[in-house]
DNA sequence: CAATATACCTAAGAAAATTATGCATAAGAT
DNA sequence: ATCTTATGCATAATTTTCTTAGGTATATTG
């Protein structure tokens, strides 16, 4: 696990990747799908992800669809249209950020 | 220029990466660098600047030694024994965590 | 001699996260 | 059977970190 302030400011560009990726996600999901690939290095912590879910909607990037599993409730998020740009132009940024930070580092390349 | 939250985060890596390359600096010599090395695409604000390098002098991690020029005064920052340590662990922290990310985000390495 | 660059600093407020809750159902373990 | 853990949502108080906006002063350049 990394300390905290190495993930701030990257949660929003996480959950635009793997809603680019997956079509529709509910959140618990993305939780998880986020500890598995980082093992466990990354933790999104609920506090956390879903105030931005509900922003990401209110901004018009995502729409949601609530479906009953048993007697409990999942809630998809699904990005819209404009929001796949949204989320493409978020990971490239990204991306070349992190270009940027390896170079002002030093860093080796991968 | 990156969007802010992006950099949010990285300030305390970008400044201890610097001192322990340049053994000495003070702080406008440290916004002058990155902007130079990043081509204006990371700028570093003195309102974020200055109370970090007096918070890692609180820590230990650095001294300072004020140095006249003239009339001015130029605060110089030197990383501490210890300080050296913390930052090569941060900076490798940093490097570890950008590999995470790529993977995260199936990015293409350099 | 005016504008820009150098050089330090702080304070108010915003933004994003942590921490701590709360509620409820489902599944697995003892 | 029942206790714990996992699933699944959510919010509220606080903290951290940054932006924005100031303030002061000297040095340099056009």
């Amino acid at each position: 696990m990394y300390s905290n302030d190495l993930i701030r400011g990257t949660l929003r560009t996480i959950i635009l990747k793997l809603l680019s990726e997956q079509d529709s996600m509910y959140g618990y999901e993305m939780t998880q799908l986020v500890r598995e690939r980082t093992k466990d290095k990354i933790v999104i912590t609920e506090g956390a992800l879903y105030p931005l879910l509900h922003q990401l909607e209110a901004e018009g990037v995502v729409t949601t669809e609530s479906v009953s599993i048993g007697k409990r409730v999942r809630k998809y998020y699904k990005l819209t249209k404009p929001g796949k740009k949204v989320a493409r132009e978020k990971v490239s940024e990204f991306d070349e950020f992190l270009h940027t930070m390896q170079i002002l580092l030093d860093l080796k390349p991968i």
